[in-house]
DNA sequence: CCTTGACCCTCACGTAACGTCAGCCCATAA
DNA sequence: TTATGGGCTGACGTTACGTGAGGGTCAAGG
């Protein structure tokens, strides 16, 4: 019951390769040896085999295997375990590659980009939007997966930089009527979560090569942003004074880019079901108001006339990630900060 | 605007090493060098980088994003299709281990098997398993997955060999019964499916190794043949007379395993939907016949009391693997083929 | 001017699990 | 006797880097 190594290697359905590198590395070494150095495997090593087979079979390593088959004492179930983390992460990984990889036929099959750079550039983008957020964020992110959505956002910031090129001020009517459906777009695109147009903005400060890829340019993005500034400004403009909407104007931009972090902070509390007597929501309320004054002044009167805008034109809050349903929540922490005041 | 190595490193979230593999094997070649030697990226070589670390994720190999960058016009939905199929393959591949070392982990919490050696059997058995049958195959197979059918599986080798070790003929009664609960449990564990059957059968003969792990040694099979024989011809010889039995336990043995192949090959016309007069089920009826013929003898009158006793005795299937249903559609063709041959 | 610490350079070996020769030995059958 | 089909050892190749060794470079501080 002796067989050689090609004769083992047959059964087993290994290569004689295989056996000679188990045999140097000490893993299985035949138990005996014919006249003329020929390796003969005895009952025992074939069994030894089979269960280093099986072990493989579970993507132990040689190494492990022959640590697991020496007798020590290690664990099983930590072996187990280990193992079954290692494939799960793999699993992920591989569930992740063949959506992106799909994506991209699909891409391809379409027409959409035919051409490689621009097919290049597309995949670039997939990839820094993975650094930035989850698959499970991604999934609900129309801009990369759907072709339509992404040439739509091509589109407009052609528009946008054609304006620039043009010289067209940012309180020109079409500039704010443009700059408002960016704001829109935004906000559908992110499904109105403040949180992802945060992590946006962190992602094009930090990645300079997608301001390339995008064609987003600080300039671009600069005019979009004075631009929805003179948008709302031409609505103010029909309930303040004229000295309240100078400094409005002149304060606006200033914190603009404050709002954001903010909403996203109240967004969180509302999801997470704080009260609004809540310390938490009271800071944020705090902070809201503190924005708010940046522009608006100290003067009860002038937020009087605030309050009055933007009862009257809902479309001052276009784009703003701001929905009647926060802001009603923000109306309930500055109720209980007046209630918590009142007895003290 | 010219990184060093380490800027570079640290911008894209590589190590330098990195960067210099890619360097020394050309796949990214800084453009240029310091008066001291030291490399200065640019931003072409930035793009590039962008662009072999966007491929990269898509699991290309360096020499195939080297290929793909150069320009070479290799085509795009190749090498996607290419890498979509290698990570379907891998994602298969890694959703068997999962199961299977969640299996192992369940055998090992449940107490069952606290020893190694007794584990890395079971895990042998399950290698050994999957050269046999399919992923989906062994899904429905409990012998393995279920710890409790493989229990009863080891029971019952048991009691066989304990019957065998004590001199118990074959036609004593209990083995009788043990016999037929051993083909009743094969018949449930196979889903009553023929072609599985032989499957093990060619498995079992084709695994030395298998013996000693399942403790089915060619003894105890043939003795549950024997026994499976004695207990249909202790049937049978309610209906026979003395020599027509004679006759059928003289050479019952013989055909007893051409018949599941037989019994395999018509499942699978009737699940293809054949029609009773097709001539691959006419000639599988003359093979049933002819099998039949080498125990029953050819005289009509003895094939009646063989029918007579099928009538009465359903018990005469039992663990056979020959349903009603079967026996049905042999009927049918027999009628076919009487019918084909009438007109002639 | 010298040192210190952070970078940078090249060269070269190591990794895991074998594949693939090369050069030579052994066995068996025509 | 020789052709053919194993088998033996030794050694290099594969992938995508990690990890030093041994030695320059640069900016800042003493």
């Amino acid at each position: 019951m002796l067989l050689s190594v090609g004769e083992l290697a047959k059964r087993c359905g290994l290569t004689v390769r295989t056996l000679h590198h188990y045999d140097a590395i000490g893993l299985l070494v035949p138990s005996s040896r014919s006249d003329a150095g020929y390796r003969l495997y005895g009952r025992q090593d074939i069994e030894r085999l089979h269960r280093i087979q099986a072990l493989r079979r579970l993507g132990l390593s040689l190494a492990d295997i022959g640590t697991a088959l020496s007798g020590s004492d290690m664990p099983l179930t930590e072996v187990i375990d280990r193992q079954l983390a290692q494939i799960e992460c793999e699993l992920t990984q591989a569930q992740r590659l063949k959506r992106q990889l799909i994506a991209l036929r699909e891409q391809l099959v379409t027409g959409q980009s035919p051409d490689l750079a621009h097919w290049l550039d597309t995949l670039e983008l997939m990839t820094m939007y993975e650094k930035y957020f989850s698959p499970e964020e991604l999934q609900r992110f129309p801009m990369l997966t759907q072709a339509d959505s992404q040439a739509e956002w091509v589109a407009m910031v052609g528009m946008i930089q054609s304006l620039v090129d043009r010289g067209t001020p940012p309180d020109a009517h079409e500039a704010q009527i443009l700059a408002l459906r960016w704001m829109t777009m935004l906000g559908r695109d992110t499904g109105g979560n403040a949180d992802f147009l945060n992590r946006l903005d962190k992602m094009y400060t930090q990645e300079p090569a997608l301001q390339a890829l995008s064609r987003i340019t600080p300039e671009v993005h600069r005019f979009v942003r004075r631009a929805v500034m003179e948008a709302r400004m031409a609505i103010y403009a029909r309930y303040l004074t004229p000295e309240e909407l100078a400094f409005a104007r002149a304060h606006y931009l200033d914190q603009m880019d404050d709002w954001p972090p903010l909403i996203a902070a109240l967004q969180r509390e509302i999801a997470a079901g704080t009260p609004a007597d809540a310390p938490a929501a009271m800071t944020l309320a705090q902070r809201w108001l503190e924005l708010f004054r940046g522009y608006a002044g100290d003067d009860p009167a002038t937020h009087r006339r605030f309050r009055q805008a933007h009862e009257n034109e809902p479309e001052l809050l276009a784009g703003s990630f701001v929905t009647p349903a926060l802001l009603d929540y923000v109306r309930q922490i500055f109720q209980a900060i007046a209630a918590s005041r009142t007895p003290a």
